[in-house]
DNA sequence: CGCCTGTTTGAGAAGACTCAAAACGGGTGG
DNA sequence: CCACCCGTTTTGAGTCTTCTCAAACAGGCG
């Protein structure tokens, strides 16, 4: 079995002990496997798991009355999804593969369970979440404060910097497998605006394009111009404290 | 001394034990006591604080790189504020006083004893987390997809949610101590715009307005027109594991 | 009473939206 | 292997919302 995405990412910002190795290993139950576009989840719709994913991309919407559709986050590899449902048994918003995705279950319960017998990994997981809602103010502030040409490179700043985690060397370029429909969904634009936009940041030499593949050309330019700031990378844990002798043995 | 509001807030979820209560008790550290406009942290600073809202009002923002400010949020009493601090070292926005407030500090390092010793109350306070970040969804979406009318009424409807969590009985109107660029800034239109905005709901009966107080007169049209859900209610703490014998027993 | 901050109003401009049609491209079936 | 089809992207024209700049107005405080 491959190894598990969010024992990985927790890994990454702290050196976890075997018992937390272990208590990871029981948390992720059966896996799914889901195509372009198969939803995991439904707004309104009653739900009592979480999901950890496990390959792939996942994204997060809420419609509206007036049928818009705003896309709240995208999800990768080693995320915790449908948090939503931690706090009710309503689902909030609906969970979307985009590409082919797998994720694999995990029951509220045993999240709790986990938070009473590895409270390193629940402290974790809390700074996680806390990284996350500071990402979600960026994009609420893009949205609420910038223009078209610096939300959607913004988007793409985000994606380069979240493919890095991943992809070690320094990659400038990348397949969006997403319409522009989707895009303007995520930064507030209509489909028609962003191809626009796109074109116009062409036209600067900002970024390059053929077919689905992304070129950012100007990176350090469209940095500064939006101000962005990596979320993806470090996270302090060193308020974290240290594991029991007894644990750290093993 | 007051009543600790994170603990009225957290016992609103989840019946505590003694020992949670003991725990609570002495997690919040000194007090401060903040003016209108006054700042608590700042943006880019270092910070390693988190701070524990007792009493009034206060925003979270960050200011751009062409100047413009956008409000994240706002945190009323039983809020944990500063959560960015967890995850990093800089603050990642300033937070401001909004009328008179109080706050107590709280150390990075007492909160990851607590996650130790008290697991469910670190439960509990990441199912918080996780009701706030659907809230800034909420905001998202508002900002990203809905005109003015809807973006202002979002936030007033919003406001009223907060407001009757503590105020008992059903209240329609309320004193709103935020100009109207710092209204504009948290939902992403100029101060110009906010004043036209109010002005034509006025006009159109939704509400009424003298001096600083603001009266909700349609709560149920508006509530449809923008399909406003309270995320202030209850939230779903089912998946904490009971209380041990020993620690209930105190 | 005057000052300062905040609100309102007006006029014109800019950015983003709508509707509509044409171009593109990848996938399927003949 | 080609032709067609569907979803997506591009382009155009005109409109609407929101913004900018500017000035007048209100209200609370020293």
């Amino acid at each position: 079995m491959r190894r598990d995405a969010l024992t990985t990412r927790l890994e990454q910002h702290l050196p976890l002990t075997s018992s937390e190795r272990r208590a990871l290993e029981t948390l992720a139950q059966r896996e799914r496997r889901l195509k372009p576009g198969e939803t995991l989840m439904i707004q309104d719709q009653p739900n009592d798991q979480l999901f950890i994913v496990q390959q792939g991309w996942v994204h997060s919407a809420r419609t509206l009355v007036n049928g818009a559709r705003q896309i709240v986050g995208f999800h990768y590899a080693g995320d915790l999804i449908g948090t939503s449902s931690i706090a009710w048994t309503i689902a909030t918003n609906t969970v979307t593969s985009v590409g082919d995705s797998i994720v694999s279950e995990l029951a509220k319960a045993a999240l709790g369970r986990m938070f009473e017998q590895e409270p390193r990994l629940a402290a974790t997981l809390y700074a996680i979440a806390a990284a996350d809602s500071v990402a979600m103010g960026d994009r609420l502030t893009s949205v609420g404060r910038m223009g078209a040409v610096e939300r959607l490179s913004l988007m793409l700043l985000d994606i380069l910097a979240r493919l890095r985690v991943t992809a070690g060397g320094i990659v400038d370029s990348f397949d969006l497998p997403l319409t522009q429909q989707d895009i303007g969904d995520a930064v507030g634009l209509t489909k028609v605006h962003v191809s626009r936009t796109f074109g116009e940041m062409e036209r600067r030499g900002l970024i390059a394009r053929s077919g689905r593949r992304v070129r950012v050309l100007q990176e350090r330019e469209l940095t500064a111009m939006t101000g962005f700031i990596d979320r993806h990378g470090v996270i302090a844990t060193d308020w974290i404290p240290a594991p029991h002798a007894t644990a750290e043995a093993a």
